[in-house]
DNA sequence: AATGTAGGCCAACGCCTGTTGACAGTCCAG
DNA sequence: CTGGACTGTCAACAGGCGTTGGCCTACATT
């Protein structure tokens, strides 16, 4: 132990070098994607030698898994009333995108690392598929509306935050919000066509 | 020359080669992505020597591009009747994206790579901007409603053939062109929100 | 003041990568 | 039949990667 005598949670004098190295991981994952996001470049960011990293996150992949563990939180979320249900989630995953750039590293690595896509996957299983089961017409397609919701931020995150198409990332949070919010609320609670 | 003196296109004696290492790059890069499909085992895949795929594709970058060249199509959809235009779209890029594994190679890959980012973004640009010009109500916001097509078609393809979320990939096809051809048809339509 | 321990740097390891050039067999035109 | 171009193999290169272990420094406790 160092510092205070107390147990908890003991104040490390390395915190900054561990917090450096998670910023710059943070960075460099989101915009390099796993394979090009070197651990020597890494290092370099956070001011400090690559063999750092390995004693305080074992490997690549442990600092990978440290740099993007999130909790999206929907079950925070206000279901009622149930007719804004969407234009709160789209609003919700707006806000969580734009907060934390490890978002788009995830998805960025999800694309090749199977990994980092069961991670995309279980907020689905976790978080959406209950939801929609708690607000949806039938318990039994839930899965199936869950997924037309996923599919619907996802597909706005991948074309604004990762592939950045100019036409995706002019337009404005109220526009999104006016435009993507009408169509999870359809996929949540609209009969089946 | 070889075979025929016939001028326009020679059929080369290596064209069995070519088409293999094609197919096998094809798959790697959908498989794989850029950085961990790797020359050598695209090369044993075709089961021929790595530095036949320098001698007929020059790089691996050279590679890639031969391996993902594909246009989708778009202008030669039939855009009467107008209020159909949604269910055709989706029902376009279904079929496009389950006959060219390419196409899956290449978001693998635009996840990461700015080029294949930017090829992906031409189709928006040239082809999906245009139709939303076409049959849109104000030629000013066809860049935002083609856009959330581009997402709204994108992130299908995302979740059910990248991420592979299971709940994504049991929806059949035609539930898919049911929940997403309103939604198409609704961007690129309706008043604005 | 002495001492144990945690923080940090350095140099090196083994491995895998894209790419290259020299060499051998095969086919076709003259 | 002979020359030259084409197809293919082999071995090697230079460079970058994740990872390791030894070493020095500076601090906190006794």
């Amino acid at each position: 132990m160092t510092g205070t005598t107390e147990n908890q949670q003991a104040v490390r004098r390395s915190d900054a070098t561990r917090a450096a190295i998670l910023t710059a991981a943070r960075e460099r994952f989101a915009a390099d994607g796993y394979e090009k996001a070197t651990i020597r470049a890494i290092a370099r960011d956070a001011k400090i030698d690559p063999s750092m990293v390995m004693r305080y996150y074992d490997s690549k992949a442990g600092l990978f898994a440290a740099a993007v563990a999130i909790d999206p939180g929907l079950p925070d979320l206000p279901v009622e009333p149930r007719e804004a249900i969407g234009r709160t989630l789209v609003s919700h995953f707006l806000t969580l995108w734009e907060e934390n750039g490890e978002l788009t590293a995830l998805m960025r690595v999800g694309a090749t690392d199977p990994a980092a896509a069961d991670r995309m996957q279980s907020v689905l299983r976790e978080q959406l598929i209950p939801l929609a089961r708690q607000v949806g017409p039938d318990p039994e397609q839930a899965p199936a509306r869950a997924a037309l919701c996923a599919s619907t931020v996802l597909g706005l995150a991948l074309t604004r935050y990762v592939l950045r198409f100019p036409a995706s990332v002019a337009l404005d949070r109220d526009e999104i919000v006016d435009w993507l919010g009408p169509t999870v609320q359809r996929y949540l609670t609209a009969p089946t066509p």
